[in-house]
Order: C-alpha cells, then structure tokens, then sequence
DNA sequence: ATTACATCCTCTAGTAACTAGAGGTTCAAG
DNA sequence: CTTGAACCTCTAGTTACTAGAGGATGTAAT
C-alpha cells in the first residue's frame, strides 16, 4: 500500500538507500505492481525504522542484519542481542575518549596560533612535530584512525 | 638512504599505505636504485610524518593536500591554515555532541535489559520505536550518520 | 485523450582511505 | 650461491551509501 517514495517519506530512509538494502539483503524483496513498481506494507516500514534506529546509534549493517535475525526467533534468550548492544556501547565509548584527545589537541594548537605567516604558524610547526602534542593521542596505528571512522 | 620499508618503520605509516600516498599525489615520486626500488630521503620522511599526524588528528587527506600545499609557502599568512584546522575543530565537536548523545541512549537501552527472551527484550523493543528514546539523538538524515564516520 | 511532470525502474560508477592478494623481482645474509 | 625477506605492479575488496544515465510508469490537469 506504499509506494517507496511514501515509505521513504515516512522512515526518513532515502529511496536509494531502500533499494540498496534490498539489494544487499537487509529488507525482504517486496511485492510489485502491474507496472513493476515496488510496493511496501507496515511490516516492511517496521523493520525499515529499526534499521535506521540501530543505524542512527551506530550500529554497523552488520550487526543490524545480526539483531533482525535475532529479534525474528522472540523466545530465544536476548543475550546474544545484549552482546552486541554491549559491544556497540564500547566501540562508542573508545571513539569517545579518542575524539576527545583530538579535541584537546587541536583546540590547543589553535590557541598557541598567532596567526602571523606560515614560517611561524604553530600549527603547521605541531603537525610536523608530533614532540609538540601532549602524549594523549599517540601510538596510534592507522587502524585505530580508520576504526574511528565506523560511524 | 631509505627503504620504503625503513621510511614505514620510523614513520609508523605502512608500507602500502605509503604507496598509495605516492599514488594521489600525497607524496612526490621518490628516486629508485637499479633494481626499481624507491629510496627516500629525509624529506620525504617528514613530510609523511606531517602526513600522519594530520591524519591522527582527523584531517581528511584532501584538507592534508592544502596544509601541505601552504605550508610550502613559507611567507604567507597562515589564515587559511587556522582556518581549516577551525573547521576540523568544528568538525570534531560535532561529532562529539552526536556520539556523547548516541552513548547515553546505548546506556541507557542496556540498563533496562532485564535480559530474558527476546520477546521482552528491550533493546530490540527500543530500536524498533524511536519514541522509546530520549529526544536527542533524532532528526537525523543519514547525511548526518555519514559525516559522523569521517575521522 | 493528451500532455506534462513527478516518480519509478535498472545499471554502472564514484566516494574515503586504505587493505589484501596474486604473481613476480630484487636484495642481503650466511 | 641459495634462501628468504622485502620489494615491485596491478586488481579488487572494504563500508554504506550517493550520483547519474537512460528509460518506463503513474497521476493530475487540460
């Protein structure tokens, strides 16, 4: 009874975006019309919200597609679901205290800037000299930048 | 005088990431030996040193592109440097607000775990209706989701 | 009935910042 | 002189989408 643009319109979620988790196996291919036109019912735009829900805590579409398997069997134990939730909640807690060592970090070099010429600018001369930060936000590896950008 | 393996070694960059930097222009092409190897100097490592802790401070590479670019012009003003390590800064307090919001939420969703079947379970019921949030981390786009994944 | 025009369809390719792997060459040590 | 580590190039994969081409369909007004 919806057509994709409605369902976009209700969830929030863009209509590439509903095709994409089609396409990938996150919602059920739906039914079409005469014109093969994809056409949606509640239970889709059910499951289409929770998507976007764990999407917006952060959840990867891995473990949403994880949490939809579990929350289909609904007398099994939610444990495995605390288990994710749990993990999620630590990822977030470690992106935090990293964000929060740049944050120190860069509010200070902006402050030690007199904005003079380049030759003199702290910031340029900080980002050169790693011996210039404070120890917070060392010995990183690129894994850990890249494991910051998981959403 | 240096190995692309030596250069990984004393900048903590790896070794096909240092490639791949040659490879957008990030880093100019080094001399070779006989045999096609690349040898660097000590330019080329603190350049990639800069590079690096660009990087850890979240600065996308194309904003790494400019700093470098600038700093190499050694007798201007250095405004449009603060200005973008201003904009980093911004970025990072966005991102900030959101995963300070997105950790209350999981926290909050986990403490009412009573953890018996997934039927009960309420970190399922809590994804599946938004209205069982608290309002702060709504009206989100998926826009906003995706600036959140960027360093 | 026709004409707009919005909305829909599929498909490919692009984004950021790398990482992994195949298949082959060169270097350094013993 | 051999062995094994380190190097080379190239292609493809990762995450979660977004953008665009080129064309079909649905709907509202004339």
């Amino acid at each position: 009874m919806l057509s994709i643009g409605k369902l976009s319109g209700l969830t929030g979620v863009k209509v590439p975006t509903i095709r994409y988790y089609e396409q990938i196996g996150l919602l059920p291919k739906p039914e079409r019309n005469e014109g093969g036109q994809r056409i949606y019912d509640n239970t889709s735009r059910e499951r289409l919200n929770f998507i976007r829900h764990a999407r917006e805590l952060g959840f990867p579409l891995d473990d949403i597609r994880e949490l939809l398997a579990l929350s289909d069997d609904p007398d099994q134990s939610c444990e495995a679901i605390d288990a994710l939730a749990k993990r999620q909640l630590a990822e977030v807690e470690h992106r935090l205290v990293r964000l929060n060592a740049l944050h120190k970090e860069l509010e200070r070099m902006i402050a030690q800037c007199t904005c003079g010429t380049v030759q003199t600018c702290r910031v340029i001369q900080v980002l050169g000299d790693h011996g210039l930060c404070e120890a917070e936000h060392q010995k990183m590896t690129s894994h850990d930048i890249e494991r910051e950008c998981l959403t």
